[in-house]
DNA sequence: ACAAAAGTGTTCGACCTACACCCATGG
DNA sequence: CCATGGGTGTAGGTCGAACACTTTTGT
Protein backbone atom coordinates (compact mmCIF):
# COMPACT_ATOMS: atom_id res chain seq x y z
CA UNK A 1 0.00 0.00 0.00
CA UNK A 2 2.24 2.71 1.27
CA UNK A 3 5.80 1.71 0.06
CA UNK A 4 6.94 4.71 -0.69
CA UNK A 5 6.83 6.16 3.23
CA UNK A 6 10.57 7.01 3.92
CA UNK A 7 10.74 5.47 7.47
CA UNK A 8 9.19 1.94 7.03
CA UNK A 9 8.16 0.20 10.20
CA UNK A 10 10.49 -2.22 11.48
CA UNK A 11 8.90 -5.15 13.18
CA UNK A 12 9.32 -7.45 15.91
CA UNK A 13 9.24 -10.83 16.48
CA UNK A 14 10.69 -13.43 19.34
CA UNK A 15 11.59 -16.91 18.05
CA UNK A 16 12.67 -19.70 19.83
CA UNK A 17 15.12 -22.70 19.01
CA UNK A 18 13.93 -25.76 20.97
CA UNK A 19 16.18 -28.55 21.84
CA UNK A 20 14.71 -31.90 23.29
CA UNK A 21 16.75 -35.22 23.13
CA UNK A 22 15.83 -38.30 21.43
CA UNK A 23 17.50 -41.10 20.14
CA UNK A 24 19.11 -40.62 16.67
CA UNK A 25 17.36 -42.45 13.79
CA UNK A 26 20.09 -44.44 12.58
CA UNK A 27 22.77 -44.83 15.07
CA UNK A 28 19.71 -44.98 18.08
CA UNK A 29 22.10 -43.16 20.65
CA UNK A 30 20.55 -40.30 22.23
CA UNK A 31 21.20 -36.58 20.43
CA UNK A 32 19.51 -33.58 19.96
CA UNK A 33 16.47 -32.97 18.70
CA UNK A 34 14.64 -29.30 17.52
CA UNK A 35 10.83 -28.80 16.38
CA UNK A 36 10.92 -26.44 13.00
CA UNK A 37 7.59 -25.00 11.80
CA UNK A 38 6.61 -24.58 7.52
CA UNK A 39 6.19 -21.29 6.24
CA UNK A 40 2.48 -21.20 4.74
CA UNK A 41 3.31 -17.84 3.52
CA UNK A 42 5.85 -15.54 1.29
CA UNK A 43 8.65 -14.92 1.73
CA UNK A 44 10.26 -18.26 1.83
CA UNK A 45 7.25 -20.16 1.57
CA UNK A 46 7.19 -24.31 2.10
CA UNK A 47 10.51 -23.88 3.97
CA UNK A 48 11.27 -24.59 7.43
CA UNK A 49 11.89 -22.13 9.85
CA UNK A 50 11.94 -21.67 13.88
CA UNK A 51 8.85 -21.49 16.10
CA UNK A 52 8.00 -17.65 16.66
CA UNK A 53 5.83 -14.72 16.04
CA UNK A 54 5.06 -11.10 16.69
CA UNK A 55 5.71 -9.40 19.56
CA UNK A 56 2.50 -8.65 21.49
CA UNK A 57 2.22 -5.65 22.93
CA UNK A 58 0.86 -7.07 26.23
CA UNK A 59 3.43 -9.49 26.76
CA UNK A 60 6.89 -10.27 27.77
CA UNK A 61 9.64 -11.37 25.38
CA UNK A 62 9.83 -14.54 27.36
CA UNK A 63 6.52 -15.19 27.49
CA UNK A 64 5.92 -14.30 24.12
CA UNK A 65 8.63 -17.34 23.81
CA UNK A 66 6.56 -19.25 25.77
CA UNK A 67 3.52 -18.93 24.28
CA UNK A 68 4.85 -19.63 20.71
CA UNK A 69 6.05 -22.64 22.11
CA UNK A 70 3.12 -23.97 23.55
CA UNK A 71 0.82 -23.38 20.56
CA UNK A 72 3.23 -24.77 17.36
CA UNK A 73 4.52 -27.71 19.51
CA UNK A 74 2.10 -27.64 22.97
CA UNK A 75 5.47 -28.06 25.39
CA UNK A 76 6.33 -26.31 28.27
CA UNK A 77 10.07 -25.47 28.87
CA UNK A 78 12.32 -26.38 31.48
CA UNK A 79 14.98 -23.96 30.89
CA UNK A 80 14.58 -20.64 28.88
CA UNK A 81 16.95 -18.23 28.01
CA UNK A 82 17.45 -15.27 25.93
CA UNK A 83 20.30 -16.17 22.82
CA UNK A 84 20.67 -12.63 21.10
CA UNK A 85 19.01 -10.45 18.88
CA UNK A 86 19.39 -10.54 15.26
CA UNK A 87 18.75 -7.38 12.69
CA UNK A 88 20.88 -7.13 9.93
CA UNK A 89 18.87 -5.24 7.23
CA UNK A 90 18.59 -7.91 4.96
CA UNK A 91 17.67 -10.53 6.91
CA UNK A 92 14.32 -10.67 5.76
CA UNK A 93 13.69 -9.99 1.85
CA UNK A 94 10.91 -6.60 1.65
CA UNK A 95 10.42 -6.04 4.94
CA UNK A 96 12.56 -5.20 8.08
CA UNK A 97 12.03 -7.73 10.85
CA UNK A 98 14.50 -7.93 14.25
CA UNK A 99 14.04 -11.22 15.85
CA UNK A 100 14.66 -11.77 19.55
CA UNK A 101 15.55 -15.05 19.83
CA UNK A 102 15.15 -17.15 23.01
CA UNK A 103 16.85 -20.76 23.17
CA UNK A 104 14.70 -23.62 25.18
CA UNK A 105 15.08 -27.27 26.66
CA UNK A 106 12.42 -29.71 27.71
CA UNK A 107 12.14 -32.66 29.53
CA UNK A 108 11.72 -35.84 27.81
CA UNK A 109 8.47 -37.04 29.66
CA UNK A 110 7.03 -33.42 27.85
CA UNK A 111 8.85 -33.93 25.20
CA UNK A 112 6.56 -37.34 24.97
CA UNK A 113 3.58 -35.08 24.50
CA UNK A 114 4.37 -32.99 22.03
CA UNK A 115 1.41 -32.41 19.31
CA UNK A 116 1.74 -34.01 15.60
CA UNK A 117 0.42 -31.43 13.10
CA UNK A 118 1.52 -31.70 9.45
CA UNK A 119 3.48 -28.45 9.58
CA UNK A 120 5.47 -29.08 12.68
CA UNK A 121 8.35 -31.38 12.06
CA UNK A 122 11.11 -32.42 14.49
CA UNK A 123 15.02 -32.40 13.38
CA UNK A 124 17.75 -33.76 14.37
CA UNK A 125 19.90 -30.35 15.17
CA UNK A 126 23.20 -31.17 13.21
CA UNK A 127 21.19 -32.11 10.23
CA UNK A 128 18.73 -29.17 9.56
CA UNK A 129 17.89 -28.59 6.54
CA UNK A 130 17.98 -25.09 4.64
CA UNK A 131 16.04 -22.76 6.63
CA UNK A 132 14.50 -19.73 5.96
CA UNK A 133 15.94 -16.10 6.74
CA UNK A 134 19.27 -16.25 8.76
CA UNK A 135 17.56 -19.47 10.70
CA UNK A 136 20.26 -21.59 10.03
CA UNK A 137 23.11 -19.11 11.68
CA UNK A 138 20.95 -19.02 14.67
CA UNK A 139 20.42 -22.42 15.38
CA UNK A 140 24.19 -22.78 14.81
CA UNK A 141 24.40 -20.06 17.69
CA UNK A 142 21.97 -22.12 19.70
CA UNK A 143 24.03 -25.19 19.68
CA UNK A 144 26.93 -23.10 20.54
CA UNK A 145 25.66 -21.87 23.39
CA UNK A 146 24.34 -24.90 24.91
CA UNK A 147 27.16 -26.79 24.27
CA UNK A 148 29.40 -24.13 26.31
CA UNK A 149 26.79 -23.51 28.85
CA UNK A 150 26.48 -27.21 30.10
CA UNK A 151 29.98 -27.23 31.07
CA UNK A 152 29.98 -25.02 33.37
CA UNK A 153 26.41 -24.67 34.18
CA UNK A 154 23.63 -27.45 35.73
CA UNK A 155 21.62 -27.22 32.45
CA UNK A 156 21.73 -30.75 32.05
CA UNK A 157 19.12 -30.74 34.83
CA UNK A 158 16.23 -29.39 33.01
CA UNK A 159 16.79 -32.89 30.04
CA UNK A 160 16.05 -34.85 32.95
CA UNK A 161 12.95 -36.11 34.96
CA UNK A 162 13.23 -35.20 38.92
CA UNK A 163 15.29 -38.51 40.41
CA UNK A 164 17.76 -39.50 38.32
CA UNK A 165 21.29 -41.19 38.39
CA UNK A 166 24.34 -40.03 37.25
CA UNK A 167 24.57 -41.99 34.62
CA UNK A 168 21.22 -40.47 33.10
CA UNK A 169 22.86 -37.45 33.70
CA UNK A 170 25.97 -37.89 32.27
CA UNK A 171 24.39 -39.01 29.51
CA UNK A 172 22.60 -36.22 28.53
CA UNK A 173 26.01 -34.71 28.86
CA UNK A 174 27.49 -37.22 26.38
CA UNK A 175 25.12 -36.68 23.71
CA UNK A 176 25.16 -32.43 24.07
CA UNK A 177 28.40 -32.93 23.54
CA UNK A 178 28.78 -35.62 21.12
CA UNK A 179 31.66 -37.38 23.38
CA UNK A 180 32.18 -40.03 26.10
CA UNK A 181 33.05 -38.65 29.48
CA UNK A 182 34.87 -40.78 31.97
CA UNK A 183 32.15 -41.34 34.08
CA UNK A 184 34.56 -41.47 37.52
CA UNK A 185 35.21 -38.04 36.93
CA UNK A 186 32.27 -36.76 36.36
CA UNK A 187 30.60 -38.36 38.87
CA UNK A 188 33.56 -36.19 41.25
CA UNK A 189 32.49 -32.95 38.98
CA UNK A 190 29.35 -32.82 39.53
CA UNK A 191 29.15 -33.91 43.57
CA UNK A 192 31.44 -30.85 44.18
CA UNK A 193 29.77 -28.89 42.05
CA UNK A 194 26.56 -29.27 44.83
CA UNK A 195 24.04 -28.45 42.25
CA UNK A 196 22.68 -32.74 43.14
CA UNK A 197 21.77 -34.50 46.47
CA UNK A 198 21.40 -38.04 46.75
CA UNK A 199 17.51 -39.19 47.86
CA UNK A 200 18.76 -41.60 49.54
CA UNK A 201 16.87 -44.63 47.22
CA UNK A 202 18.32 -46.43 44.81
CA UNK A 203 17.20 -47.41 41.60
CA UNK A 204 16.17 -51.34 41.43
CA UNK A 205 15.40 -53.48 38.51
CA UNK A 206 18.75 -52.74 36.20
CA UNK A 207 20.84 -55.68 35.00
CA UNK A 208 23.55 -54.72 37.57
CA UNK A 209 24.25 -53.39 40.57
CA UNK A 210 21.47 -50.64 41.56
CA UNK A 211 23.01 -47.03 40.83
CA UNK A 212 21.85 -44.06 43.92
CA UNK A 213 19.04 -41.71 42.51
CA UNK A 214 19.98 -38.35 42.74
CA UNK A 215 17.72 -34.89 42.26
CA UNK A 216 18.46 -31.09 41.58
CA UNK A 217 19.79 -29.41 44.93
CA UNK A 218 17.38 -26.19 46.72
CA UNK A 219 19.09 -23.51 45.43
CA UNK A 220 21.26 -21.99 47.54
CA UNK A 221 22.35 -18.71 46.89
CA UNK A 222 24.17 -17.82 50.29
CA UNK A 223 27.63 -16.25 50.62
CA UNK A 224 29.53 -17.92 52.95
CA UNK A 225 31.89 -15.83 54.97
CA UNK B 1 -4.48 9.85 18.84
CA UNK B 2 -5.72 5.63 18.90
CA UNK B 3 -5.33 4.73 22.42
CA UNK B 4 -8.35 2.56 21.91
CA UNK B 5 -6.54 0.07 19.65
CA UNK B 6 -6.27 -3.25 21.09
CA UNK B 7 -2.53 -3.59 19.27
CA UNK B 8 -0.79 -1.20 20.42
CA UNK B 9 2.43 -0.77 18.47
CA UNK B 10 5.53 -2.34 20.40
CA UNK B 11 8.42 0.59 19.67
CA UNK B 12 12.12 -0.71 19.20
CA UNK B 13 14.94 1.21 20.76
CA UNK B 14 19.07 0.52 20.68
CA UNK B 15 20.75 1.80 23.87
CA UNK B 16 24.86 1.48 24.27
CA UNK B 17 26.50 1.40 27.68
CA UNK B 18 29.69 3.67 26.86
CA UNK B 19 32.88 2.41 29.10
CA UNK B 20 35.86 4.76 29.20
CA UNK B 21 39.04 4.82 31.35
CA UNK B 22 39.70 8.10 33.38
CA UNK B 23 41.12 9.15 36.89
CA UNK B 24 38.35 8.71 39.99
CA UNK B 25 37.77 12.47 41.13
CA UNK B 26 38.11 11.72 44.69
CA UNK B 27 41.32 9.03 45.04
CA UNK B 28 42.97 9.72 41.55
CA UNK B 29 42.96 6.09 40.84
CA UNK B 30 41.96 5.22 36.92
CA UNK B 31 38.11 3.81 37.02
CA UNK B 32 35.57 3.64 34.94
CA UNK B 33 33.01 5.95 33.37
CA UNK B 34 30.07 6.05 31.36
CA UNK B 35 28.27 8.92 30.00
CA UNK B 36 24.51 9.69 29.89
CA UNK B 37 22.28 11.69 28.72
CA UNK B 38 19.67 13.77 30.79
CA UNK B 39 16.29 13.10 29.07
CA UNK B 40 14.50 16.60 27.99
CA UNK B 41 10.92 14.67 27.38
CA UNK B 42 8.44 12.94 29.74
CA UNK B 43 8.57 10.02 30.72
CA UNK B 44 11.52 10.44 32.83
CA UNK B 45 11.97 14.01 32.34
CA UNK B 46 15.36 15.50 33.60
CA UNK B 47 16.54 12.22 34.56
CA UNK B 48 19.83 10.54 33.43
CA UNK B 49 19.39 8.09 30.77
CA UNK B 50 21.55 5.43 28.38
CA UNK B 51 22.21 7.11 24.94
CA UNK B 52 20.01 5.58 22.55
CA UNK B 53 17.34 6.03 20.03
CA UNK B 54 14.77 4.26 17.79
CA UNK B 55 16.19 2.08 15.16
CA UNK B 56 16.02 3.35 11.80
CA UNK B 57 14.49 1.24 8.75
CA UNK B 58 17.70 0.76 6.50
CA UNK B 59 19.77 0.47 10.00
CA UNK B 60 21.27 -2.38 11.43
CA UNK B 61 21.35 -2.71 15.12
CA UNK B 62 25.00 -1.89 15.31
CA UNK B 63 25.23 0.98 13.01
CA UNK B 64 22.92 2.38 15.21
CA UNK B 65 24.45 2.13 18.47
CA UNK B 66 27.35 3.63 16.59
CA UNK B 67 25.21 6.81 15.24
CA UNK B 68 23.44 7.24 18.35
CA UNK B 69 27.53 7.01 19.98
CA UNK B 70 29.09 9.99 18.13
CA UNK B 71 25.45 12.11 17.88
CA UNK B 72 25.54 12.24 21.85
CA UNK B 73 29.32 12.03 22.55
CA UNK B 74 31.15 12.26 19.28
CA UNK B 75 33.71 8.94 20.04
CA UNK B 76 34.17 5.77 18.28
CA UNK B 77 34.56 2.63 19.82
CA UNK B 78 37.19 0.21 19.75
CA UNK B 79 34.77 -2.43 21.11
CA UNK B 80 30.70 -2.95 20.35
CA UNK B 81 29.06 -5.72 20.83
CA UNK B 82 25.75 -6.70 21.81
CA UNK B 83 24.63 -7.12 25.44
CA UNK B 84 21.17 -8.25 25.93
CA UNK B 85 17.43 -7.10 24.82
CA UNK B 86 15.32 -5.56 27.50
CA UNK B 87 11.30 -5.97 27.22
CA UNK B 88 9.68 -5.78 30.21
CA UNK B 89 5.92 -4.57 29.32
CA UNK B 90 6.06 -1.99 32.54
CA UNK B 91 10.03 -0.82 31.88
CA UNK B 92 8.75 2.08 30.13
CA UNK B 93 5.29 4.19 31.34
CA UNK B 94 2.27 4.13 29.17
CA UNK B 95 4.40 3.11 25.81
CA UNK B 96 5.77 -0.26 25.43
CA UNK B 97 9.47 -0.17 24.10
CA UNK B 98 12.24 -2.87 23.66
CA UNK B 99 15.46 -1.82 24.01
CA UNK B 100 18.54 -3.96 22.36
CA UNK B 101 21.48 -2.43 24.27
CA UNK B 102 25.11 -3.10 23.27
CA UNK B 103 28.24 -2.12 25.26
CA UNK B 104 31.23 0.40 23.78
CA UNK B 105 34.75 0.73 24.54
CA UNK B 106 36.80 3.54 24.10
CA UNK B 107 40.49 4.46 23.74
CA UNK B 108 42.01 6.99 25.91
CA UNK B 109 42.88 9.14 23.34
CA UNK B 110 39.82 8.94 21.36
CA UNK B 111 37.85 9.88 24.50
CA UNK B 112 39.94 12.63 24.95
CA UNK B 113 38.32 14.30 21.82
CA UNK B 114 35.02 13.56 23.62
CA UNK B 115 32.01 16.76 23.10
CA UNK B 116 30.91 18.58 25.82
CA UNK B 117 27.46 19.53 26.09
CA UNK B 118 25.10 20.28 28.27
CA UNK B 119 22.80 17.43 28.69
CA UNK B 120 25.25 14.79 28.01
CA UNK B 121 27.83 14.46 31.03
CA UNK B 122 30.21 11.65 32.36
CA UNK B 123 30.07 9.42 35.77
CA UNK B 124 31.88 6.76 37.94
CA UNK B 125 30.08 3.67 36.56
CA UNK B 126 30.17 2.70 40.12
CA UNK B 127 28.57 5.82 41.22
CA UNK B 128 25.60 6.47 38.74
CA UNK B 129 22.58 8.19 39.67
CA UNK B 130 18.78 6.85 39.91
CA UNK B 131 18.77 6.75 36.18
CA UNK B 132 14.89 6.42 34.00
CA UNK B 133 13.86 3.50 33.12
CA UNK B 134 15.35 0.20 33.79
CA UNK B 135 19.27 1.53 32.87
CA UNK B 136 20.39 0.89 36.45
CA UNK B 137 19.86 -2.87 36.33
CA UNK B 138 21.36 -2.78 32.33
CA UNK B 139 24.29 -0.58 33.28
CA UNK B 140 24.98 -3.40 36.18
CA UNK B 141 24.75 -5.95 33.65
CA UNK B 142 27.40 -4.42 31.29
CA UNK B 143 29.61 -4.02 34.37
CA UNK B 144 29.30 -7.76 35.33
CA UNK B 145 29.72 -8.49 31.15
CA UNK B 146 32.62 -6.18 30.99
CA UNK B 147 34.63 -7.42 34.62
CA UNK B 148 33.82 -11.06 33.50
CA UNK B 149 34.84 -10.85 30.01
CA UNK B 150 38.03 -8.99 30.72
CA UNK B 151 39.06 -12.30 32.53
CA UNK B 152 39.23 -14.63 28.96
CA UNK B 153 39.07 -12.19 26.18
CA UNK B 154 41.33 -9.84 25.12
CA UNK B 155 39.13 -7.05 25.10
CA UNK B 156 41.64 -5.07 27.36
CA UNK B 157 43.27 -3.72 24.32
CA UNK B 158 40.97 -1.69 23.22
CA UNK B 159 41.16 0.15 25.96
CA UNK B 160 45.29 0.84 25.38
CA UNK B 161 46.87 2.68 22.63
CA UNK B 162 48.23 1.03 19.75
CA UNK B 163 51.42 0.63 21.77
CA UNK B 164 51.58 0.19 25.31
CA UNK B 165 53.42 -1.89 28.19
CA UNK B 166 52.43 -4.65 30.22
CA UNK B 167 52.10 -2.18 33.18
CA UNK B 168 49.78 -0.46 31.53
CA UNK B 169 47.47 -3.49 30.03
CA UNK B 170 47.91 -4.30 33.54
CA UNK B 171 46.18 -1.40 34.71
CA UNK B 172 43.17 -1.50 32.83
CA UNK B 173 42.59 -5.32 33.99
CA UNK B 174 43.21 -3.62 37.40
CA UNK B 175 40.84 -0.79 36.79
CA UNK B 176 38.32 -2.65 35.57
CA UNK B 177 38.47 -5.22 38.33
CA UNK B 178 38.86 -2.99 41.03
CA UNK B 179 41.84 -5.16 42.59
CA UNK B 180 45.71 -5.27 42.18
CA UNK B 181 47.46 -8.27 39.84
CA UNK B 182 50.29 -9.73 40.66
CA UNK B 183 53.18 -8.26 37.78
CA UNK B 184 54.79 -11.47 37.25
CA UNK B 185 51.68 -13.36 37.07
CA UNK B 186 49.90 -11.30 34.65
CA UNK B 187 52.71 -11.12 32.15
CA UNK B 188 52.99 -14.63 32.16
CA UNK B 189 49.05 -15.17 30.97
CA UNK B 190 49.09 -12.40 28.65
CA UNK B 191 52.59 -14.16 26.96
CA UNK B 192 51.04 -17.00 27.26
CA UNK B 193 47.80 -15.99 25.24
CA UNK B 194 49.89 -14.49 22.54
CA UNK B 195 47.25 -11.71 21.94
CA UNK B 196 50.20 -9.62 22.23
CA UNK B 197 53.83 -9.25 20.67
CA UNK B 198 56.81 -7.52 21.61
CA UNK B 199 57.37 -4.54 19.19
CA UNK B 200 61.01 -4.79 19.98
CA UNK B 201 61.11 -1.43 21.14
CA UNK B 202 61.37 0.03 24.90
CA UNK B 203 59.96 2.88 26.43
CA UNK B 204 62.76 5.43 27.29
CA UNK B 205 61.81 8.35 29.88
CA UNK B 206 60.74 6.10 32.55
CA UNK B 207 62.47 6.90 35.73
CA UNK B 208 63.59 3.39 36.00
CA UNK B 209 64.10 0.61 34.22
CA UNK B 210 62.58 0.69 30.77
CA UNK B 211 59.39 -1.78 30.05
CA UNK B 212 59.26 -3.57 26.42
CA UNK B 213 56.64 -2.20 24.22
CA UNK B 214 54.39 -3.87 22.79
CA UNK B 215 51.34 -3.92 19.92
CA UNK B 216 47.83 -5.84 19.66
CA UNK B 217 48.67 -9.46 17.91
CA UNK B 218 47.58 -10.20 14.22
CA UNK B 219 43.86 -12.25 14.49
CA UNK B 220 45.20 -15.27 13.63
CA UNK B 221 42.27 -17.60 13.32
CA UNK B 222 43.51 -20.64 11.57
CA UNK B 223 42.77 -23.89 12.98
CA UNK B 224 45.68 -26.09 12.91
CA UNK B 225 45.56 -29.61 12.05
C1' DA C 1 74.61 3.43 45.98
C1' DC C 2 69.83 3.27 46.27
C1' DA C 3 64.92 3.12 45.08
C1' DA C 4 61.71 1.23 42.26
C1' DA C 5 59.80 -0.94 38.47
C1' DA C 6 60.88 -4.71 34.89
C1' DG C 7 61.35 -9.24 34.37
C1' DT C 8 62.62 -14.44 35.85
C1' DG C 9 62.34 -18.54 38.73
C1' DT C 10 60.24 -21.55 42.10
C1' DT C 11 57.01 -23.58 45.09
C1' DC C 12 52.53 -24.83 46.45
C1' DG C 13 47.92 -26.37 46.00
C1' DA C 14 43.71 -26.97 43.24
C1' DC C 15 41.92 -29.32 39.63
C1' DC C 16 41.55 -32.22 35.54
C1' DT C 17 42.64 -36.77 33.19
C1' DA C 18 43.48 -41.31 32.78
C1' DC C 19 43.23 -45.58 34.51
C1' DA C 20 43.57 -49.29 38.05
C1' DC C 21 40.77 -51.32 41.19
C1' DC C 22 36.88 -52.87 44.36
C1' DC C 23 31.57 -53.43 44.94
C1' DA C 24 27.03 -55.24 44.14
C1' DT C 25 23.66 -57.15 41.57
C1' DG C 26 21.12 -60.25 37.79
C1' DG C 27 21.79 -63.87 35.16
C1' DC D 1 30.72 -67.30 39.52
C1' DC D 2 30.91 -64.16 35.98
C1' DA D 3 29.78 -60.18 33.22
C1' DT D 4 28.65 -55.43 33.74
C1' DG D 5 28.00 -51.10 35.16
C1' DG D 6 28.33 -48.45 39.91
C1' DG D 7 31.58 -46.38 42.67
C1' DT D 8 36.49 -45.34 44.93
C1' DG D 9 41.48 -44.52 44.87
C1' DT D 10 45.51 -42.72 42.94
C1' DA D 11 49.42 -41.00 40.02
C1' DG D 12 50.71 -37.48 36.52
C1' DG D 13 50.09 -33.06 34.23
C1' DT D 14 48.42 -28.28 33.85
C1' DC D 15 47.52 -24.04 35.61
C1' DG D 16 47.16 -20.15 38.60
C1' DA D 17 48.52 -17.75 43.17
C1' DA D 18 52.13 -16.27 46.01
C1' DC D 19 56.51 -14.70 46.56
C1' DA D 20 61.71 -14.68 46.41
C1' DC D 21 65.03 -12.98 43.50
C1' DT D 22 67.74 -10.77 39.68
C1' DT D 23 68.04 -6.86 36.20
C1' DT D 24 68.13 -2.18 34.69
C1' DT D 25 67.39 2.31 34.73
C1' DG D 26 67.10 7.54 36.91
C1' DT D 27 68.45 10.21 40.54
Amino acid sequence: MSSSVVTEQVSLAVSTVVFALRPHPRTGETTLWLPLVRRIREPYEGRWALPGGPLKAHQDLAASARETLADTTGLEPAHLEQLYSFGAVDRSPADRVVSIVYWALVRPDEDARTTETPNVEWFVADEVPQLAFDHNEIVRHALDRLRAKITYSPIALAFVPDEFTLAELRGVHEAVLGRCLDPANFRRQVLAGGTVEPTGTHLTGTSHRPPALYRAAPREQEKSR
